[in-house]
RNA sequence: UGACCUAUGGUGUAAUGGUAGCACUCCGGUUUUUGGUAUCGUCAGUCAAGGUUCGAGUCCUUGUAGGUCAACCA
């Protein structure tokens, strides 16, 4: 009895409409059906989302269905990748299937299409079958093959199977309307001749089924009862249909399909084509590089599943082609991480700042928290001594009242620490300033519950200790392309668009309490932005990424 | 010179003939030992023209704009 209603997508709409005229429930059940030939990215995220998560609000199955029709594309790496992908975003599928299992049905029921007339072997070459397809605006003239015999069209069709043709020499047709205003429905190809291993069936077969005469009875196999694809396969939903209707058993579930938008997000690309061309050209480091939008990359990038989940949810879905705003998907990644990530210090840019005040060899560990506003997070002792790393852009000699953080004569608090006062600096040849020389106020100790320590100063800056820091990498990382919509020019070639400046990797120095970090470990750097461990770490090097920068409304007001 | 799909603030999505709402972005206020977070607020939209209706973002017509369709790819 919620008298609130949510609103529905139309897809759910469409499933209620079915439900309300009769569909039982329990015969609800979808699927995603990958082909194995690239890593997954977020738009398949999307994808992903929609069949799992339907599947959870129905209480019905989802299956994983490998579209393994096309040997020449297709790796297990490429498998694995996936299956790896699916369960981290944390969908359990129901059964692990391959349209590869399907081919000995496949086979069999196209015997029976050729012996019903149905089908016939063409053996022209693609361009003539091209050209008597006709276009969209004009129809198509009928193969010449196209009335051979039943007889003729088994024989044939067996030497295909048999390997005693050369490939690309002869396929097998529907026979359906070379007429018709839908250029799918103008005789489709339903085999052609592959003469290449497959990563499942090995040489089983040398000819292999079309997409079209594999999915919609594939789904149909399967029993799924809402098969849902993107919106370029609208136009070949008569041929799905016809296709199942060939085969098709009243008693049965009749599969139905529909289509929705793909999601398309900005400053990136999306087709597989062009991002394994990314991984080809070496533009990238591999599939899993944290600028790209495959889900591997985004997962080194830092990506929680969950920050995934919600903004595929949030971006929601529809039939509307679009362009969503990346800055969602890192509203999404810096929502999460700011309710689990663990505060620590590192300092990126450093410039050294020494405590005259502070004695030489006196060290102290500071109990800091993990996270200042949240229980549960623990804390950490952290070190401090007289001479202590902060960020260069954190001082200047002088500024004007809007610069909340260290300069010559005023005062600003160490996070967890204690407040410093700027007395003189020293600056190399360039003007480069080199060394802070500050006094500290030995009584301001962060937590100590002294007058001192609840002194209200502007600024807080976050610090490291110099002798006791430890260095590491960081990967700064920005957007891949400085164009919004990099495939969106007609004229340009989307490589024109790539940012030089998407990857700098700093040293810098960041607390000792990291160490011990392992990879994908997430952290908040403190008043820098969420960063992650990455894979390349190794007992001697510490290596992270930058996931998204803290919103910094100082740079803004800056500039 | 075809068929089909789509059109709601800058972006993404709701409103199922009955008050155009939500989120992101942008901008501003408050709080703050992160210029973060939180919180409050501002700006901003139904492609156009007709029609049906007491009432139209929604239905109809005609335009306009964008997209899809002619791989032995999926």
């Amino acid at each position: 009895m919620n008298e609130e209603k949510k609103s529905l997508n139309f897809l759910e709409q469409i499933i209620e409409e079915d439900l309300a005229n009769g569909l039982p429930k329990e015969k609800l059940r979808f699927r995603f059906p990958p082909e194995p030939n690239g890593y997954l990215h977020i738009g398949h995220a999307a994808s992903i989302c929609l069949n799992f998560g339907l599947g959870l609000k129905y209480n019905a199955p989802v299956n994983l269905r490998f579209d393994d029709t096309n040997p020449a594309k297709e790796e297990q790496e490429y498998v694995d990748s996936i299956k790896y992908d699916v369960q981290w975003l944390g969908f359990k599928w129901d059964k692990e299937l391959y349209s590869s299992d399907y081919f000995q049905q496949l086979y069999d029921w196209t015997l029976e299409l050729i012996k019903e007339g149905k089908a016939y072997v063409d053996n022209q070459t693609s361009e003539e079958m091209a050209k008597q397809k006709g276009t969209p605006t004009e129809v198509g003239t009928n193969s010449p093959n196209r009335d051979r015999s039943v007889e003729e069209n088994l024989e044939l069709f067996l030497k295909m199977k048999n390997g005693e043709f050369e490939e690309g020499s002869h396929v097998l047709r529907a026979k359906i309307d070379m007429k018709h205003v839908n250029m799918h429905m103008r005789d489709p190809i339903m085999y052609r001749i592959l003469k290449k291993r497959h990563h499942r069936t090995g040489d089983d077969w040398c000819i292999y089924p079309m997409y079209d005469w594999t999915h919609g009875e594939s789904d149909y196999l399967e029993q799924i009862s809402h098969s849902i694809c993107t919106l370029e396969f609208k136009s070949h939903r008569d041929l799905y249909d016809w296709y199942v209707n060939q085969v098709y058993d009243p008693l049965k579930l009749q599969p139905k399909q529909r289509e929705f938008a793909r999601r398309n997000l900005s400053y990136t690309v999306m087709s597989k084509r062009k991002l394994l061309q990314l991984v080809e050209e070496k533009i990238v480091t591999a599939w899993d590089d944290p600028r790209m939008p495959t889900i591997s990359g985004l997962r080194r990038r830092g990506y929680t599943p969950e920050s995934i989940k919600i903004f595929s949810e949030t971006a929601g879905i529809s039939k509307r082609d679009n362009v969503t705003d990346v800055a969602l998907l890192e509203h999404c990644i810096k929502d999460d991480l700011n309710k689990t990530a663990p505060r620590v210090l590192a300092v990126l840019d450093p410039v050294k700042v020494i405590i005259t005040n502070y004695p030489e060899e006196k060290e102290e560990f500071l109990d800091a928290n993990y996270n200042d506003y949240e229980d549960g997070f623990g804390s950490r002792a952290v070190p401090f001594s007289r001479e202590i790393y902060i960020e260069k852009e954190d001082f200047r000699e002088e500024a004007n009242k809007k610069f909340f953080r260290l300069k010559l004569g005023s005062e600003v608090r160490l996070k967890n620490a204690y407040i410093i006062k700027a007395e003189s600096c020293l600056k190399d040849e360039n003007g480069e300033v080199t060394e802070i020389y500050c006094t500290y106020d030995d009584d301001s100790l962060s937590g100590s519950g002294t007058e001192a320590s609840k002194r209200k100063v502007k600024g807080t800056l976050h610090w490291v200790s110099a002798k006791h820091a430890i260095k590491a990498e960081v990967r700064v990382y920005d957007r891949l392309f400085t164009d919004e919509a990099p495939d969106g020019h007609k004229d340009k070639d989307f490589k024109e668009f790539l940012n030089p400046d998407s990857l700098t990797i700093i040293d810098a120095f960041v607390e000792p309490s990291l160490k011990t970090a392992k990879n994908l470990d997430r952290f908040q750097f403190q008043r820098l932005g969420y960063f992650c461990v990455d894979k390349d770490t190794t007992s001697t090097k510490l290596v992270f990424n930058r996931t998204v920068p803290l919103r910094d409304s100082w740079a803004k007001m800056d500039n």
